[in-house]
DNA sequence: CGAAAGATAACTGTTGACAGTCTGTAGTCG
DNA sequence: CGACTACAGACTGTCAACAGTTATCTTTCG
């Protein structure tokens, strides 16, 4: 996701070194996540290659990409799909996030610089004020506090593993509406949890991190498993 | 819900699935994990396709693979390189480990079933028994309890992503002897851990799992200091 | 003799065409 | 009338050639 940075005085701005499979990935990525291609659709080669001009291989590079960035699944001899996620892989994946940030959590307590604290207060005073105004339609503060306190880990490749899980689950989450409920507990969740990384206290951290997602996940889960019943209904495949 | 049954007798196993772009990676793979081809050297594309008689794009194909799964990286207009990784990236790398295995520990001490427990003791005791008739070049074994472990949380992703991280790491271990000397400590923490997962104590496990791992990195990372050290000296670039 | 500039070679990015595989449909037989 | 078979269409897998970029080598000038 995060451009690698170049230092060596060669190319003071990189030029237009995207390749075609980049701005081809670009384009897939950002339809699949605005739902313009429903979960479950096929992606057909020369459909995409004609849409946008290019040839088959840049296309097939994209989708290689996607596929192994978890928004598409690719079969053999059968071609390429937006990925759907059951219920089940939903909550594996919650997991997974789970054992990311809550480490994450552990390791900013130790690391996080004061410039960083003085961020994580100044999102939870804006995030509060937001709430006692008006209405909430913002997952991406929320996610913001939690890019935040990753960043602050100090670790990129753990930064890089959370980002990725988190394409993977804005997926299924977008369908359905997602937070605003709960955005009240959450912020409290979220006091408490930046309470500890100001103690530094590691092992606080941890576990008010891991007390927030959890109840985050059976929050997701409940609203997933009505979205599901709805699905049904309307009859897909 | 009336699906027509199909019973046309197709094939039980059908496996020349492979694509061949398939083949490319299992052998590319293979040949970079083995050390056959050097860390840092360059693959390139038109050789590597005449040497196994194909044409670039599954070759192609076969590098994305690898990129993404971290043996390779590719730089734009510049080619693959197998991938060299510095001590802080294997610090890094070590760190998101510990915060998948640990949450695997927590949840596998709720989840293991009866026969994983067996296995678990099992394997103990045969490294118990090859730790003292002789020489011990088996960092299989130590993987395998690790692996046992992740497959018993009972999450197939997280099982995934502790599978991917593994890749990664062997590459820096392989080339320096890894473990050893520190495989009789490694027992004793073993031990602990298998204790807390019989006893179904979750925090305990993770903690357990959480120190056994952290002397496992900090052995890892004077190995590989020294094994630097070797490095620079030979000047290898 | 050393360094910048230009030409040349090697390699990656991209393309369009060909071949093999799968899906769905029409036809045939019991 | 239902199920198996053969066929046709569409699509993916693969290939060989072309185009653009990067690296290397030679040449030339200070």
């Amino acid at each position: 996701m995060a451009e690698t940075f170049r230092l060596d005085g060669v190319s003071p701005i990189d030029r237009s070194n995207l390749t075609l499979a980049d701005r081809v990935e670009a384009r897939l990525r950002e339809q699949i996540v605005q739902g313009e291609r429903p979960t479950g659709s096929r992606l057909n080669e020369v459909e995409i290659a004609a849409d946008l001009g290019v040839s088959r291989g840049p296309v097939r590079e994209a989708l290689q990409r996607l596929a192994h960035a978890g928004l598409v699944t690719l079969e053999s001899h059968r071609g390429a799909f937006v990925r759907r996620l059951d219920l089940g892989e939903v909550r594996e994946l919650f997991e997974v996030r789970i054992a990311l940030e809550c480490h994450a959590a552990e390791l900013a307590a130790e690391r996080i610089s004061d410039a960083g604290l003085e961020e994580l207060v100044r999102l939870q005073e804006a995030s509060m004020s937001e709430m006692s105004q008006g209405p909430t339609p913002t997952p991406f503060d929320h996610l913001d506090l939690h890019t935040l306190i990753v960043r602050e880990s100090g670790n990129g490749r753990l930064q890089q593993a959370v980002a990725q899980v988190n394409v993977e689950l804005r997926l299924p989450r977008s369908r359905s509406g997602a937070t605003g409920a709960r955005a009240r507990e959450a912020v409290d969740e979220h006091r408490e949890l930046i309470a500890h990384l100001t103690a530094r206290d590691a092992e606080g951290a941890r576990s008010a991190m891991r007390r927030h997602l959890t109840a985050s996940l059976h929050n997701t889960m409940q609203l997933l498993q009505v979205a599901e019943g709805h699905d049904s209904e309307e009859g897909s495949r």
